[in-house]
DNA sequence: GATGAATGAGCGTTCATTCAT
DNA sequence: AATGAATGAACGCTCATTCAT
């Protein structure tokens, strides 16, 4: 029931990951525990201190996993690798986030939710990765910018515009703040095209 | 019986309600407990819960006192009491919202970021308070559409839709996930005007 | 909701003692708190203690009761007022106490079972009530002895072995000890027989 | 995996269970505490959770305990493993039952006293244990009726009438209830007289 | 006769973490 | 590389009781 075969090197650190993104998933993440976890993987709980510093450590490392998760969605879609007309990557790109942040809730949650108490203890370095994702946005809405098929704005601005009324739809949607009444699809649709339609240029 | 809340001016329970509130702000939700509450007033953990039936009590009771806030800055604002031009309106709503939110980070978090497992048993009756605010909007959008300022769309759906983009907003900024090199009053302002442009007739 | 009509007097501290009975039978004696007995009755929880200097003062209260309603079961019944064969009185009383014990378990738990933490602190002058009831046994059993029906032995000693057999098995039931397999009637009939096989003269 | 029990030499845990016994005894069962036991044997409150899952499974070892000592003293006795006068080895059984609960009332207690709503969780395995020792009483009837010696009735009853005529004596006993006029040795050696002579063939 | 306010003590339990091995 | 033993801190909550009014 323990250890296998697979559990050798620093695969217990993989494996804990897996493990932690299950819960994460499942359970939220605020029931997440060192101990569980532990348990969970078939280790003992203070095994996970040989390769996560702490608590915190180990969610910065999710957190990590979530952006490159996010950033292998978006930069590996067909249409974004083809890049073409600029102005489907970037729908393309609003989809994705969103899909992305509807399907994995626990893990939107610890990647742009998560209290800054937590945030503090982030590693400067791993911002990196969680900045590459905006500037995909960014890099797209400047090559529109120079086809003259986006509105002539400052670019990074405009990404982090973009990006947070697309947050702003996902954030509501997960904590069930959205009007029962509404459709879901509908609101999702509108909050696209209304992006869209913001920087096209008429 | 005791424990209601309104009847009595019980100082003590404010006490309990200013104190949380801080708590949160300081220390995000889950860090807030009872017994620092309680030590935090200067009374004894028992005491609390003279006045709160249990946690979640005490956190809907913060989340009501939140609405209600809102709900006052909105609809006392001046621009909104006269009632005039839809436009002037739904700009102010939009300011004074995102005001609110930026003002009262606490406030905002547990009225519209708070785990959707914590609503279970959130009273019925106080869903009425959170839906007030989102109402004044789409009646504004309503008057609007009849003026022939504002896009026939379903006014629901709409406001449903400029909430979230200006939470979206508030939340990313709140949260610490705004790029630093992104001034925040021009990224506040670019917000709001994609806000009222994405409703304008033409 | 609270006070009527009836409250009047020291009506309240009867109003304890019926709503402690039902607490006690309905969700165990260990269940049973000052608190909900105050707020069941619709007075303050300190009102009380206005009638029982504390819960041992409640406790002994009903186990008083209980003495007494057994014993208004035991020297209440036809037969036993009838005080004819003595043979038959005693049948009688051991099917009673039985009865009791078995319809009012969690009566008879505090009477027979409670831990002797709480008897030391029981008045003196109660255990006269709960001697009433062994005290019938013993005088049927002398009654027996005259008319040569029942064997000659030390009263006293007789009528506590009596009662420790039905205490036994009435306690083994309520408990649940008692084998599934076994019939419950069969059980019960068996042993007031042989109680009552014990002391008859051949 | 640890907290098994069996397993391993800890000598805490049978602190522990020592600990937890003589709690039991002085105050009764629902007195006795984890943190109380914890700070008598002295370790830190969470220690206990290493070896008892949490208060139920430490008082379902406790149990688990107390009838194994009791087999041990019916199964080992001289007389009991001689095997020879069924009637003989039944007074044994009945004599060292008898004396089983009286020197181990905290044993006893929690073997036989203990609500039924304790023992809802009770492993199903153990009930085994619990089974062992009214079987050999039964065994022994048997045994008895295959000899002519005693009466032929369903043997499960009578063992099942047997330990609660015993029962009802120990508990009465232990919980102070028995007139302290009776002379405990007699009142004993009545209660197992009457069980023999009850049973015997004339 | 009755109450509201308040408390100290305690409960079972979970958690992240440390440390010696 | 991994563990078992242990802990301090905390948590939400309930309870019997007191006291001033």
């Amino acid at each position: 029931m323990k250890r296998d075969g697979e559990d050798k090197g620093s695969n217990l650190r993989k494996n804990i990951l897996t493990v932690s993104r299950k819960m994460l998933l499942e359970e939220g993440f605020d029931r997440m525990s060192m101990r569980k976890i532990a348990s969970s993987v078939g280790f003992s709980a203070t095994s996970i201190y040989l390769y996560f510093k702490n608590k915190d450590d180990l969610l910065h490392a999710l957190i990590e996993e979530g952006f490159d998760l996010l950033y292998e969605a978006l930069s590996q879609h067909p249409v974004v690798k083809a890049n073409g007309d600029p102005f489907a990557v970037l729908e393309t790109l609003c989809r994705e986030f969103v899909r992305f942040g509807m399907e994995n809730p626990e893990y939107y949650e610890i990647m742009f939710q998560l209290h800054p108490k937590h945030m503090q203890r982030y590693p400067v370095e791993k911002y990196r990765k969680a900045r590459r994702n905006i500037d995909m946005i960014r890099h797209t809405l400047e090559q529109g910018q120079q086809q003259n098929l986006i509105k002539p704005h400052d670019s990074r601005l405009v990404a982090n515009v973009i990006l947070s009324t697309l947050h702003g739809g996902i954030s509501l949607m997960n904590s069930g703040r959205i009007d029962v009444k509404v459709d879901k699809n509908a609101y999702v649709e509108t909050i696209i095209r209304s992006v869209l339609a913001g920087v096209r240029v008429n």
